[in-house]
RNA sequence: GCGGGCGUAGCUCAGCUGGUAGAGCGUCUGCCUUCCAAGCAGAUGGUCGCGCGUUCGAAUCGCGUCGCCCGCUCCA
């Protein structure tokens, strides 16, 4: 079951150090989601994961990092000056928002006069280089990286030698002034991309398209958002983006936002390549670029079997790492039963959800579509209610329903009950898992089973190089569940029969692994540990 | 940016019609031969988002601002 609510990732992002809002103690700055100790790990596994597989495990591929700002012509003939740039008005009448030069005055809707004063909106933001503020230094933070790999097309071509089909990969930030940022990580103004430009010769775009859907469908499969949770848009022509000829999106089911875009994959065409040249007439574009009187370079290709020069289509697969860290968290999410609570106690939440939804059908203070939504989840949880205990809280937090004043009394019978009996675990990959071994001692104030439980740790995470924490600051069971939370893949733990002090002398040198998703425990010897969790991990 | 809702300890919330803040959980420390959050004892933690105003006095009223959520918009 993965998360039903985006306030259940929310919440366990800022109580254990995923994300926390930016800028927090001055109050925030919109937009903007700083990556904590776990996040970081999450991301930068993400990312590795990424490169890996489209650099590493290819032989098409090669790897760039561009710098952030770029000559302002850069933006001036991708055409992102001109479509990330509108002055726009709002009708206060209808609410409705306008180009102010694609209308006279007159709200094209309600016909209103009451419109704002036009402001000039635009999409990216504007820095100076140098200490003058002078028109000539003006610049952009980057709204995408891939133009980064564009104006380097010649200089990867004249250093490695590549033939086409071959691709440029790169993570990177890029920023974005966006009108309205929203829904925790997934609008934000500053994000990491993870973009590839794939070049191919005119004619082989749309079967390279294909491949590309399916290399990132199982991508995506292989970090756990699995095919059928994934949903392809085949993006219509008048949607598209001023480069595109085709465009699928990768479309993710979030909790509360729905059905959201995680990846496009576009076919750019020669589009940028042809932009960003010289001599345009004489390379035989397809795509209808502005004129370019600043590049110095053809941003072509010589094709030995055909010994002609060509411009090189684009694939362009372009995903954000907040988006994806989102949902991989998404899916992965699970809050579930460990053991199961006595009857009485289930019963009294029962009967308290029952008052609840009682209550809720009868109140005249909900909006219908709100009454409705809520006595819909609540009869499904009540349906099958040990299982679906967890998903309480989040009905709770649904609009409307605190306005029902039996749901803080149901609240309040639910909680004890799913802080026993319930554990959330972060059914993460191990490779993505931010912290892969938990190291605990039984005892926290035996000297001996604490000094060879922090030598495990330091051996795990120095000479294996596997993210290791060693936590003594609870009982076991709570150990555990604090790790399950967050993901840690294998929890080890030294007792008295490590330092053959137990019942069984054979387990000398052993220890406890215990898996996080069976909860299922193996005793290995510590010089075993190596190829155990190497074999695990994989 | 527009309209609607909201902003009290790390989390979930209480604090009614104004008299300078509480609970549960969490976190931390000590004790316990303690393997799945259940013991005992103690501790930390909030200038009630921020600012201005009304008032003898504001978490509680008004205005502004920042941020969050829902809708319009956006598209990695």
């Amino acid at each position: 079951m993965p998360a039903v609510a985006m306030e259940q990732i929310v919440s366990l992002s800022k109580r254990r150090g995923f994300f926390f809002p930016g800028s927090e103690i001055y109050g925030g700055l919109q937009g903007t989601y700083d990556y904590g100790p776990l996040g970081v790990e999450l991301k930068n596994n993400i990312i590795n994961d990424w490169w890996r597989t489209n650099v590493y495990e290819r032989d098409d591929m090669e790897g760039l990092d561009a710098a952030i700002l770029m000559n302002r012509l850069v933006w001036k003939y991708s055409g992102h000056e001109e479509t990330f740039n509108d002055p726009l008005v709002d009708c206060r009448s209808c609410k409705s928002r306008w180009r102010a030069d694609h209308i006279d005055g007159v709200c094209p809707n309600c016909g209103s006069r009451d419109l704002t004063e036009p402001r000039p909106f635009n999409m990216m933001f504007s820095t100076q280089v140098g200490p003058v503020a002078d028109s000539g230094a003006l610049a952009y933070l980057r709204p995408e990286t891939a133009q980064g790999i564009f104006v380097n097309f010649a200089n990867v071509l004249a250093t490695t030698s590549r033939k086409l089909p071959f691709g440029i990969a790169q993570v990177g930030k890029a920023f974005r002034n966006e009108i309205n940022p929203r829904n925790f990580l997934f609008r934000v103004r500053e994000f990491e991309q993870m973009e590839i430009e794939y070049f191919v010769m005119p004619g082989s775009d749309e079967a390279w398209h294909q491949q590309w859907l399916e290399a990132r469908l199982a991508w995506w499969a292989g970090i756990g958002v699995p095919r059928e949770r994934i949903t392809i848009y085949d993006v219509p022509g008048d949607e598209l983006a001023h480069y595109s000829k085709r465009t699928y999106d990768l479309m993710y089911d979030y909790p509360n936002i729905g059905v959201q875009e995680i990846e496009g994959i576009a076919n750019r065409t020669d589009y940028d390549l042809g932009s960003h040249s010289k001599d345009q007439a004489s390379l035989n574009l397809t795509a209808r670029v502005k004129l370019n009187e600043d590049s110095t370079a053809r941003l072509q290709y010589y094709d030995p079997e055909s010994r002609r020069h060509v411009v090189p289509y684009v694939i362009e697969p372009s995903a954000g790492v907040g988006r994806c860290a989102l949902a991989v968290l998404c899916e992965a999410y699970a809050e579930e039963l460990t053991k199961a609570p006595p009857p009485e106690k289930l019963q009294s939440v029962a009967d308290g959800l029952t008052a609840f939804l009682k209550s809720v059908s009868r109140s005249d203070k909900l909006r219908p579509e709100h009454r409705d939504a809520i006595l819909a989840r609540g009869e499904a949880i009540a349906g099958a209610l040990t299982e679906r205990l967890p998903e309480l809280e989040p009905l709770l937090a649904l609009p409307g329903a605190d306005a029902i004043e039996l749901s803080k009394k149901l609240r309040g019978q639910a909680q004890p009950v799913l802080d026993e009996h319930y554990r959330t675990v972060l059914r993460l990959r191990p490779r993505l898992a931010p912290v892969k071994v938990a190291v605990f001692p039984l005892k926290r104030n035996h000297e001996q089973i604490v000094a060879t439980a922090r030598q495990i740790r330091r051996h795990l995470q120095g000479e294996l190089g596997l993210r290791t924490v060693y936590d003594d600051t609870g009982a076991i069971g709570k150990l555990y569940r604090r790790q399950d939370e967050i993901g840690t893949p294998f929890c080890i733990t030294v007792d008295f029969d490590t330092l053959g002090e137990g019942k069984d002398a054979a387990f000398a040198g052993t220890v406890t692994v215990r898996d996080r998703d069976s909860m299922a425990q193996d005793r290995v010897p510590i010089a075993e540990l190596e190829a155990y969790l190497r074999e695990k991990l994989r």
